[in-house]
RNA sequence: GGUCGGGUGGCCGAGCGGUUAGGCAGAGGUCUGCAAAACCUUGUACAGCGGUUCAAAUCCGCUUCCGACCUCCA
């Protein structure tokens, strides 16, 4: 923690230093999942890019606790049938069979990313009890109010007793409070339409319901992030962060629970994360402009001209910043592809060489600098793009190494085990991508080397028909191979 | 309509007052039996118009275009 940490906090709209609340530890809620359909591209970037933060802290020598939620209960449709029972209708699943697949198939594909677990990950539905506390906390500080056994947060009240109202999202107070006298007549049961329900009376052929001191019923849709961070990370924490389209109203609304709840601002720095784009436009399943993950690995679809690895689509992510959108076209995704050959190829190469002196070589400090710099920028907040760059900075030293454009003793060996560990440390460790390409290890690649073998014996007698019929008919089924000053290699294209 | 955030080279994408961003594509070269791959080198930009400044892609104003949120959304 020598280093100076500066992260963009959404509550302030500035650049802040990063000071944890308790020296040493970071307590960080991320709003997960509503498990009721498969992941969503848009979702993966958000947690990739959080799932960075997190490695980063840790890298940065902070005992992290990071909690993010499953939603599996609470997001009310606009019919006011609960999300998860709606699903199960659809499915003819019980509501839990449907969270539970969902949530597998949310953990295969964090997987698939390879991000890492957070230290806890609460279900909504585990944590009725404290959201019914939760609840009462909030009616006893007299900012919520029953109607017919549902429980309604008073914003109006809110707002003018403290003041914190709309902060985060930039809602003007004033412009809530005049809505009231317009509006007033088409509300239902809220006697304001910016008022949030924080318990709903359930219907009679409502499937997900508990009971509770107002009613049977269920939780609000925001209650739980609230009761769960508070839970598990203390009345004030460090960073929450979410996608940039929860701040309204659900961040928002999270603020006004907490602090009604609890007299206190929840978290001290509020991240969030852009949106991901497609051809331009927001990702919609409505008009078609959307991919799964599936389908952007295997290539199946209209949007792509073929599969992208896992690895590549993070590579992709990375090489923007997580609070600028980040535009998905098969263009780019191609770029990022070879992109990301060049870095992991770059990688093998360094981790081959060695040098002819041991301290002290010319070109150290420039390294040493690159590096230094590339620690910079993920400083400033969790600056990737930037930091990706320093390190394709160093790519062509690398290659010039190997190659003889720059002679071996121009580096010490130290200077390289510090490079090789900083490519270890940056790469794979932050970043968390992973070398797809490894181990051909097995039969196949002694079956290749004989192949070659054999290849190479046609070329000794300059039979160069045979040498390029096993070139071209092992190029078909997309192996390539690589003839060099050393004899030859293979790889798949 | 309201509130934010943007428009950077062929494409993606950093930078946000004076430095080469970087990746891909393009061009030139090295290697090679030829090729591919790989590697090295490299050109091209800051939506428009005003203004501030010794100096602006970077600050201010206007114009124009785009996106997000305002309803479930990562």
């Amino acid at each position: 923690m020598s280093r100076e940490l500066v992260v963009y906090n959404s509550l302030t709209r500035q650049k802040e230093v990063f000071s944890p609340l308790q020296d040493g530890y970071v307590g960080m809620y991320v709003c997960g999942p509503t498990v009721y359909s498969d992941v969503h591209l848009g979702n993966c970037r958000t947690f990739m890019s959080f799932d960075m933060i997190y490695r980063y802290l840790m890298h940065l020598g902070y005992k992290v606790r990071y909690v993010r939620n499953i939603t599996d209960v609470g997001h009310i449709l606009d019919d006011g049938e609960d999300r998860m029972s709606k699903g199960a209708r659809l499915d003819n699943l019980e509501p839990m069979e449907v969270a539970q697949k969902y949530t597998l198939g949310f953990h295969d594909m964090m997987r698939i990313f390879n991000t890492l677990s957070p230290s806890i990950e609460p279900r909504a539905t585990g944590h009725i009890l404290e959201q019914i506390e939760m609840v009462q906390d909030i009616i006893d500080h007299g900012y919520g109010y029953m109607k017919n056994g549902s429980v309604y947060f008073d914003t109006i009240k809110f707002a003018e007793k403290t003041g914190e109202y709309g902060k985060l999202s930039g809602r003007i107070i004033e412009e809530l409070i005049s809505e009231s006298r317009d509006n007033l007549k088409n509300q239902d049961e809220k006697n304001h339409p910016s008022d949030f329900a924080i318990w709903m009376k359930a219907s009679d052929e409502h499937i997900m319901k508990w009971n509770s001191p107002w009613s049977i019923g269920f939780p609000g849709w925001h209650l739980e992030c609230s009761a769960m961070s508070t839970k598990y990370l203390g009345k004030q924490f460090d960073i929450h962060g979410g996608g940039n389209d929860l701040k309204f109203p659900h961040h928002e609304n999270e603020i006004a629970q907490n602090v009604g709840a609890c007299g206190c601002q929840p978290a001290k720095y509020w991240l969030h994360t852009n949106m991901l784009l497609m051809n331009g436009k927001k990702m919609s399943k409505s008009d078609g402009n959307t991919i799964s993950p599936v389908e952007l690995f295997t290539g199946d679809s209209i949007h792509v001209t073929k599969g992208y690895s896992p690895m590549v689509v993070k590579f992709f992510m990375l090489q923007s910043h997580y609070r600028s959108p980040n535009d998905l076209t098969d263009e780019a995704l191609q770029a990022a592809e070879k992109g990301f050959k060049r870095l992991m190829d770059g990688n093998k190469t360094l981790s081959n060489l060695s040098s002819t002196v041991a301290t002290d070589g010319p070109m150290d400090a420039k390294i040493n600098a690159i590096m230094t710099s590339a620690y910079a920028d993920m400083d400033d907040d969790f600056n990737t793009p930037r930091a990706l760059a320093k390190v394709f900075e160093l790519v062509p030293i690398i290659n010039s190494l190997k190659e003889g454009q720059i002679a071996l003793s121009e580096v010490s060996n130290q200077a390289l085990d510090e490079l090789k560990s900083f490519f270890q440390t940056i790469i794979f460790d932050i970043f968390g991508l992973m070398d797809e390409t490894e181990s051909n290890a097995g039969p196949l690649d002694g079956l290749m080397n004989l192949i070659i073998d054999l290849r190479q014996q046609a070329r000794v007698n300059k039979d160069w028909p045979t040498s390029d019929k096993i070139r071209d008919s092992l190029n078909a089924i997309n192996i390539q191979i690589n003839d060099g000053k050393e004899g030859s290699s293979w790889g798949f294209k």
